[in-house]
DNA sequence: ACGGCAGAT
C-alpha cells in the first residue's frame, strides 16, 4: 500500500497549496466481495473448449440446467466474469431447452450484443449469422437457423410492436437488468404479459431469465412472481476502500490532490480511473494535470493523461486502451462511459468524485434537465468494481462514510427519469388493454404518465373514448418509426405540404446529437465557414442546407473537417434517412420534394409542432404560446440576433435561462390554422 | 451572450 502524506515540495505545487488531502490519514476500509482463491483469466492460447470449462459457471452447469428447465421465470445474479452471458445460452440450447423457438438474449448496447454473438458463435464453432446471430439498429445478421439472437433491447421491444407475444423466442434472457435502461424495464413488462397470455391461450410457453449483477435483487424476484434467484460465483478480486477523513467542498480540486498523490506514491505500471461528470469538465482538468505534471520532481514517474467521454472521437477513445510508454503513468479522466460501456484493463487505483451528471423530469413543466448530483450507492460500487478486473485494486472516494452512508441505494430507473411520450405511444402500439395501469415494475408517477398522454392526444396519436385510452390511425403509423412522437407525426403531416424529402432529412438531423462541432478555441473560423450555410429561416434550413453540401460532395471527411462538422454524426443522420424512407415506402406514404420552396417546409414544421412555439413580447422577450412561459433564443440558433415574431422550437433546454434550441421561423396564422381548437382553449385559460 | 452524462429504435 502507497505510503501518505508524502507531498510535492511547496514551490513545485501552487495549485494544489491550499488543499487539504483528502487522504492524510484516518483511511477508513471496506472490502468488496473476494472469492477465496480467485483465478486468474486462462492464458488465450488454451482451447476454446478448455476455456468454457474452465469459467467457474462450468461447475454449476448440470444444477444450473436442472433449476432452469421446470422455471418459467428465473433471476441469475452473477458477478463480472463468471461467463453467464455466454454459457447460459448455450447450455440452454445444448441441454434442449426452449428448442422450439429461439433464445434471445437482450443487451442494452449494440456493441455489446455484436461482440457476445461473436465470441458465442466463435465457441459453438459455427459461422456468425446461422446458428448464433444478432440483430441491432441498421444490421441484422440472423437467418433460418439462428436458435441463440443477441439483440439490443431496444430492438426486441420494437419487435414486439409487430408480434406482442413473442412467438418466435422460447426463451427471453434480460441481460444486465441492473442498468434499468428504458427499454429493459418496458421489456420486463412486455415479456410478463405475453408469457401469462401464451399460458392462458395454451401457446407453447416463454421462459424468462433476468440477469443482473446487482445484489438488490428483491424487487426482480418479487415483480416476476416470486421467481427464485440463483447465484453465480464470479471472479472479482478484492478492491480496498478509501473514504475522504472529512467532506470536500471542491471535488475537482479534491481529485487533482489525490491523483498526484497517488502519482507520487505507487509505481508507474499502476493506471488510475478518475470519475468526472463531463466533457467540459475533463478537458479541463485534463490540461491542469498536464501543467502541473511539468513541474514534478525527477523523482516522479511521466503522466500520460487520457480524456475519455462519449463525444470524443473513436480514435482517440481507443487510445485508452493501449498502454502508456515504458516508464509512463495512464491517467484516465472518464464521464460515466467507463461505469459500464467501456471496461479498461489494467486500473489499479479509482479516484471517484461522487458526482454525475444526469437527466431529471419535471412534468409540470415537461422540462428535462441535466443536472450534476450525487451517484447512488450501486453506482459507487460500480465505479470501484472498475479497479479490481485483473487484480486487486484500490478505490479513493472523494466523500466520507458517513456522506456515503446517505447516498440513495439505487440509481433512480430511467424510466422516472424522463419524457414518456414514446414509451406511452410504444404501449398503445402493444396493444396493452389499459396503459394507465401497465405493469412497471418501478412506476412513474402520475403526472409523467398523464403529461405523456396529453401530449400523444394532441399529437392526434391518441384519443379519449369513455374513460379510455385508444390509439388512433395516425398513432399507429407514428408507432412505426423509430422517432420521437413529434418527429413521426412531422413525417405523417409532409405529404400535404409536398415536402416529405426535406423533412425526412430534417428530422433525421435533429434526432442525432449534432452534427455541429464547435470547439472554443477556433470560434472565429467556425463562424466564417458556416455563413455560407446560414438560412434567416432558421435552424432547421440551415441544418438542411449543410446535409444538402455533404451530400453533394458525397460524405467526404476532409469536407467534415473544413467545415466543422462531426462527421461520425452526419454518418449517422444519412442511414437514419435510409431507414425513416423505407418505413415511408412501407407505409405507401408519397415521397415528395419541394424544390426550393422553403415556406412549405416551415408551414409543415408549424402544422405539427404548434404546442412547441413561442411569440415575441412587446418587450423583446419570448413567451412559449402555450403556457405563456417566458423562454429566451439560445446563442448557438442561427436567429439569436434576430427578432421573429413567431417561431416553432425543437426543445427547451434548462440552465441559467430557459432556452430553446434549433429554431424555425413561423407565421402566427399557421399555427392557428393548425389547432384552432387548442389555441382557443388556450387563450380561455390565460384570460382567467 | 451559452455550453450537453450514458444509451437506443
Amino acid at each position: 500500500m502507497p505510503q501518505r502524506g508524502g507531498e510535492l515540495p511547496p514551490s513545485k505545487r501552487p495549485k494544489l497549496a491550499s488543499a487539504a488531502a483528502p487522504f492524510s490519514s484516518g483511511l477508513r476500509k471496506a472490502m468488496l466481495l473476494a472469492p477465496p482463491g480467485a483465478k486468474r483469466q486462462p492464458p488465450p492460447a488454451m482451447g476454446i473448449e478448455s476455456q468454457r470449462r474452465s469459467l467457474p459457471i462450468f461447475q454449476a452447469r448440470g444444477a444450473l440446467l436442472g433449476q432452469l428447465r421446470s422455471l418459467d421465470c428465473a433471476v441469475l445474479i452473477g458477478e463480472t466474469g463468471s461467463g453467464k452471458t455466454t454459457q447460459i445460452p448455450q447450455y440452454l440450447y445444448e441441454g434442449g431447452i426452449g428448442r422450439q423457438g429461439i433464445i434471445a438474449v437482450t443487451q442494452p448496447r449494440r456493441v455489446a450484443a455484436i461482440s457476445l454473438a461473436t465470441r458465442v458463435s466463435d465457441e459453438k464453432k459455427t459461422e456468425l449469422g446461422k446458428l448464433v446471430g444478432y440483430t441491432v439498429r441498421f444490421e441484422d445478421l440472423t437467418s433460418d437457423e439462428t436458435k441463440i439472437k443477441f439483440l439490443t433491447d431496444g430492438m426486441l421491444l420494437r419487435e414486439a410492436i409487430g408480434d406482442p407475444l413473442l412467438h418466435k423466442y422460447s426463451v427471453v434472457i434480460l441481460d444486465e437488468a441492473h442498468e434499468r435502461t428504458i427499454h429493459t424495464d418496458v421489456l420486463f413488462g412486455v415479456v410478463k404479459a405475453a408469457q401469462k397470455k401464451r399460458k392462458d391461450l395454451g401457446k407453447s410457453p416463454l421462459k424468462i431469465i433476468v440477469m443482473s449483477a446487482t445484489m438488490d435483487v428483491d424487487q426482480f424476484s418479487q415483480y416476476f412472481n416470486g421467481a427464485p434467484v440463483l447465484y453465480l460465483e464470479g471472479r472479482q478480486h478484492s478492491i480496498q476502500i478509501f473514504y475522504a477523513k472529512q467532506p470536500q467542498s471542491d471535488y475537482l480540486q479534491a481529485a487533482l490532490v489525490t491523483i498526484f498523490q497517488i502519482h507520487q506514491e505507487a509505481p508507474s505500471s499502476q493506471d488510475i480511473l478518475v470519475f468526472l461528470t463531463g466533457q467540459e469538465e475533463i478537458e479541463a482538468m485534463a490540461k491542469t494535470c498536464h501543467d502541473i505534471a511539468k513541474h514534478l520532481p525527477d523523482s516522479c514517474p511521466p503522466m500520460v493523461v487520457m480524456p475519455l467521454y462519449a463525444s470524443l472521437p473513436y480514435s482517440q477513445q481507443l487510445r485508452v486502451f493501449q498502454a502508456a510508454p515504458k516508464g509512463y503513468r495512464k491517467v484516465i479522466l472518464s464521464t460515466n462511459i467507463a461505469e459500464t460501456s467501456i471496461t479498461i484493463a489494467g486500473i489499479k487505483y479509482v479516484v471517484d468524485t461522487g458526482m454525475v451528471k444526469a437527466k431529471k423530469y419535471t412534468p409540470e413543466s415537461g422540462l428535462e434537465v441535466l443536472a450534476v448530483q450525487r451517484v447512488s450507492k450501486a453506482q459507487a460500487w460500480q465505479r470501484a468494481g472498475r479497479a479490481g478486473r485483473e487484480d486487486s485494486g484500490l478505490c479513493y472516494r472523494l466523500y466520507t462514510e458517513d456522506e456515503f452512508e446517505k447516498f440513495d441505494k439505487m440509481t433512480v430507473p430511467e424510466i422516472q427519469r424522463c419524457n414518456l411520450a414514446s414509451v406511452m405511444l410504444h404501449l398503445l402500439a402493444l396493444r396493452i388493454p389499459n396503459v394507465l395501469t401497465f405493469d412497471f415494475m418501478s412506476k412513474p408517477s402520475p403526472e409523467a404518465i398523464q403529461a405523456a398522454i396529453e401530449q400523444l392526444v394532441l399529437l392526434g396519436a391518441a384519443e379519449r373514448k369513455d374513460d379510455q385510452l385508444i390509439l388512433t390511425t395516425l398513432g399507429r403509423k407514428m408507432a412505426a418509426f423509430p422517432l420521437e412522437p413529434k418527429f413521426s407525426k412531422t413525417i405523417l403531416m409532409s405529404p400535404r405540404f409536398h415536402c416529405s424529402e426535406e423533412i425526412l432529412t430534417i428530422v433525421s438531423l435533429l434526432s442525432v446529437d449534432s452534427v455541429l462541432h464547435n470547439p472554443l478555441s477556433r470560434r472565429d473560423e467556425v463562424q466564417a465557414v458556416r455563413k455560407k450555410f446560414i438560412s434567416s429561416e432558421g435552424d432547421h434550413i440551415t441544418l438542411f442546407n449543410i446535409y444538402r453540401a455533404f451530400k453533394n460532395i458525397s460524405g467526404n471527411r476532409e469536407w467534415c473537417k473544413e467545415n466543422f462538422v462531426n462527421s461520425r454524426n452526419m454518418m449517422l443522420v444519412s442511414d437514419i434517412r435510409a431507414q425513416l424512407r423505407d418505413i415511408c415506402l412501407k407505409l405507401s406514404i408519397p415521397l415528395e420534394s419541394s424544390r426550393s420552396d422553403t415556406g412549405n417546409i416551415r408551414r409543415c414544421l408549424a402544422h405539427s409542432l404548434f404546442m412547441y412555439t413561442a411569440e415575441l413580447q412587446l418587450d423583446g422577450t419570448y413567451a412559449t404560446t402555450d403556457t405563456h412561459q417566458p423562454v429566451a433564443i439560445h446563442p448557438s440558433s442561427v436567429l439569436f440576433h434576430c427578432k421573429p415574431a413567431c417561431v416553432t422550437y425543437n426543445e427547451l433546454l434548462h440552465t441559467n435561462k430557459c432556452y430553446m434550441r434549433d429554431l424555425c421561423v413561423v407565421d402566427a396564422d399557421w399555427l392557428y390554422d393548425a389547432a384552432p381548437e387548442y389555441f382557443r382553449r388556450k387563450l380561455k385559460a390565460a384570460k382567467n
